[in-house]
RNA sequence: GGAGAGCUGGCCGAGUAGGUUGAAGGCGAUCGCCUGCUAAGCGAUUAUACGGGCUUAAACCUGUAUCGAGGGUUCGAAUCCCUCGCUCUCCGCCA
């Protein structure tokens, strides 16, 4: 949510702003109910002041054993005139929030302007991709052929874009995931969160989930619980409605969570495979920052996250969104992409960004900077670190041997206990 | 799932025949005094949000709201009524 004060005083920088990411926001209708709201607010303080103090006239001079009738009789009216203008309010401040909700956040100027993924800004490559002297073969082919990944059952017992992991699968599934938390809490000092699975309705809408993208989401029957798309949201909300000390901020969070996604407007695409998956296992890193340094905080954390694709010897690249690619609730943001010799291309497996105080405004997240000082709205940060799907699909391509079978990455031997998967 | 108890400020904890209680008292914290140092003692301060005034801005002054959340009764509700949430205890069930 952005800062209503700062949209008030500075509507056009907050169009072009917005109009750069291709966001069409009415703006004038809000400014206009912006201002109603606050003469209304005075009138209906200004009959509260009044009420507030007749009353205490009344109860002074019943003390007395004075009936004071006529007086009752006017703050009724009073009363009932309130009433009436609460209710006035209400509407319009419901209509102002559901307004605030819908509004992205602004993208900092770093930001390449662009209308879509094509307009995406290549920041750097690191690794090689291997040049095979055999065709390279799918990951989902390669799965299938060891018997370690299942998904025709998978949609027997589930449905489409599920899957089971069998044996080393399961075990290098595992493996990733107790790689990427030890690394991060051992080399990159996050402390580790095993969250929830499922969130309310306020922790969905504190992160930005919520009320925009609800087809996206998997909602309990019954109870308006959500399963999560990413473990960002329930370790977000962590500190929702909180006031953080200062001396405790840098926090650092890494979370394993499986994440659920109905991906609504994805039919067709990614249809095999473990790229796109209703539910997928992912490594979270967070972080919960004083705004002073924040951008700093994103590179740091872009270079943890990409630190794990170093170790397995993937080969990457990272890039920076532009504008129009830009997702709701980011300022600024890394995807870090892999490479997939099937096909022939770099695919994203971690998305890093910086939503300044965006989602901390939305969940009330704050911090002093003294123990006295006025509280202000913290930056949070998160990141992929990494999707573990979509590693195993890469480990599984790059590493692929002509035979069928796949090495394994040094550094997940000592979680494999093999060197080699075969059949 | 059934029965009961509870939810007050950073923490503990008063406050129900409704009326200067944003909220006693204590702890903690901050500032000042005192003290050779420490401790003790004394005094002061000790929420947040949204408005209005003043201001370049802040400080400041002022209004409103907030005693789990929402609604109701009333001139007036932390106190009465309803709904929901959460915590605890007991029973049942279960990993």
């Amino acid at each position: 949510m952005l800062d209503i004060k700062f949209v008030r005083n500075n509507p056009e920088k907050v169009k072009e702003a917005l109009s750069k990411r291709g966001a069409v926001v009415g703006l004038d209708n809000f400014l206009r109910l912006e201002e109603q709201r606050r003469q209304k607010l005075v009138e209906a303080e200004q009959l509260k002041s009044k009420r507030n103090t007749v009353s205490e006239e009344i109860g002074k001079l019943k003390k007395q054993g004075i009936e004071a009738e006529d007086m009752v009789l006017e703050m009724r009216q009073v009363s009932q005139k309130i009433k009436e203008m609460d209710e006035e309010l209400r509407q319009i401040e419901q209509n102002l929030s559901a307004t605030m909700l819908t509004i992205p956040n602004i993208p900092h100027e770093s930001v390449p302007v662009g209308a879509n993924e094509a307009d995406n800004q290549e920041v750097r490559r690191w690794g090689d991709p291997r040049k095979f002297n055999f065709e390279p073969r799918a990951h989902w082919e390669i799965g299938e052929g060891l018997d370690i990944i299942d998904f025709e059952r998978a949609a027997k017992v589930t449905g489409a874009r599920f899957v089971f992991y069998k044996g080393l699968g399961a075990r290098l599934e595992r493996s990733v995931i107790n790689f990427y938390l030890d690394l991060h809490t051992g080399q990159h000092g996050y402390t580790e969160i095993f969250p929830p699975f499922m969130v309310n309705r306020d922790s969905m809408t504190g992160t930005g989930q919520l009320p925009k993208f609800e087809e996206e989401a998997f909602r309990i029957e019954g109870v308006d619980y959500f399963l999560i798309p990413t473990a960002e949201v329930p370790v977000t909300n962590l500190y929702r409605e909180e006031i953080l000390e200062g001396e405790k901020l840098p926090i650092y969070h890494t979370a394993y969570s499986a994440c659920f996604r109905a991906e609504a407007g994805a039919a067709g695409r990614d249809t095999r495979g473990l790229i796109r998956q209703h539910q997928f296992n992912k490594v979270e890193l967070l972080k919960f920052v004083a705004p002073d340094n924040s951008y700093d905080e994103l590179e740091k954390l872009t270079q943890n996250a990409e630190k794990a694709l170093q170790i397995l010897e993937l080969p990457y690249r990272t890039v920076c969104l532009c504008t129009g690619d830009l997702g709701f609730s980011s300022a600024k943001t890394y995807d870090i992409e892999v490479w997939l010799p099937s096909f022939s291309m770099y695919r994203e497996i971690s998305s890093c960004s910086n939503f300044e105080d965006y989602q901390a405004r939305r969940a009330n997240i704050r911090f002093r900077r003294e123990p006295k000082a006025k509280p202000e709205y913290i930056h949070t940060l998160n990141g992929s670190g990494l999707a573990v799907g979509r590693t195993v699909a890469a480990i599984l391509e790059n590493y692929q041997q002509e035979d069928g079978s796949v090495l394994v990455p040094k550094a997940l031997q000592p979680y494999m206990g093999v060197e080699k998967i075969g059949k």
